[in-house]
DNA sequence: CGCCTTTGACCAGCGC
DNA sequence: GCGCTGGTCAAAGGCG
């Protein structure tokens, strides 16, 4: 989302992109369910093929680019979560103090459950696709990564899925107040070993897009990536990247995965004629400019940032 | 019978 | 203090 919004303002096309890193959003199995009208690209080590009109070479540039900016992109969340999370410690020690449900979350975890605070910090806001949030609880530091991926489903469908190559347990579902389609609460079959949560929601402005909010990493590896068969209820295999097509407009919406192998899907391909002119603007060298232009412009123009910083910097440096 | 989902109740934070 | 809201619990029921 970042990338996205950071493309948007850097004007180089309207094209929304949405890097999902570090997951696997959908799978093999999961075509139907997950993606309408999916045009699979399977291939030992494909790794990602954009489209069967783009090259091999152009394939695997377009790969490593969007591989070399997600990696920017988690690198910068990650440091204005800290730098932000430890002004919020300074200013209010009580502030991380917060209401938990201790049985499913052992203060010593290293990944503890993402429940938010008063701060709004471990909430992604819309827009953002991946923010890692830090909680000091008690002199404890606890990293809590949030996640946020999107997925196009099939409008009809309301299981509210997102099949992503873990099992999930679902263990509530509420209506909130500003989405009329409800919220379900997933929590990691391993728990209470992996205390990764996800809420999974419909968007509100386009029902056919599920936003699964991951909170917390695992601590275990995905039952698919182990060689598992994907439990038809509540995963399938992974699938490192994906691009679908928002047939509302022109927005492109990109998972994209670390783990290795698979291939990429084209959503809706028919509805974008222009994709590989797109995917070729997103991989040239000016569109990653602008972007690294345009997300340092941004970040340095936010005073909670350059005052984070500073905070920061000043932690660092030695009292005389 | 065991596992999973559903769903109403409950709890805690927050604003007024 | 009260109401609203999001998040969680746990009993009940379904399903293989």
């Amino acid at each position: 989302m970042l990338l996205m919004d950071s493309a948007r303002r850097a004007g180089c096309s309207p094209v929304c992109l949405d890097l999902s890193v570090g997951l696997s959003p959908s799978s093999p199995g999961s075509g139907p369910e997950t993606i309408a009208d999916t045009e699979r690209l399977d291939g030992p080590a494909a790794g990602c093929r954009v489209t069967s009109s783009l090259s091999d070479e152009q394939a695997k540039t377009l790969e490593a680019r969007l591989t070399q900016v997600s990696e920017e992109n988690r690198r910068l969340t990650e440091m204005i979560a800290y730098l932000y999370a430890s002004q919020v410690a300074q200013q209010s020690p009580d502030s991380s103090r917060k209401r938990s449900r201790d049985s499913l979350e052992p203060s010593n975890s290293s990944d503890g459950n993402g429940n938010s605070n008063s701060n709004g910090n471990t909430k992604a806001e819309p827009g953002d696709h991946a923010v890692e949030s830090v909680l000091s609880d008690e002199g404890t530091c606890r990293r809590i990564k949030v996640t946020r991926v999107c997925t196009r489903i099939d409008p009809a469908d309301t299981t509210l899925t997102v099949k992503d190559g873990y099992q999930w347990r679902k263990y509530g579902q509420k209506v909130t107040r500003d989405n009329p389609s409800p919220r379900a609460y997933f929590r990691c079959a391993y728990a209470p070993s992996c205390l990764v949560k996800k809420k999974v929601q419909r968007s509100a402005e386009d029902s056919s897009l599920l936003v699964a909010t991951y909170e917390g990493e695992h601590n275990h590896p995905s039952p698919t990536r182990a060689g598992e068969l994907p439990s038809p209820a509540t995963a399938n295999g992974p699938v490192p990247c994906s691009i679908s097509i928002n047939s509302s407009g022109p927005t492109i919406t990109l998972d994209l995965t670390k783990n290795g192998g698979g291939g990429v899907r084209v959503l809706d391909a028919a509805e974008a004629p222009d994709l590989k002119r797109l995917c070729q603007e997103i991989a040239s060298p000016d569109f990653r400019t602008a972007l690294v232009d345009q997300m340092a412009r941004s970040l340095t123009k936010d005073p909670k940032f350059t005052d984070a910083l500073a905070a920061a910097i000043l932690q660092q440096l030695p009292e005389y």
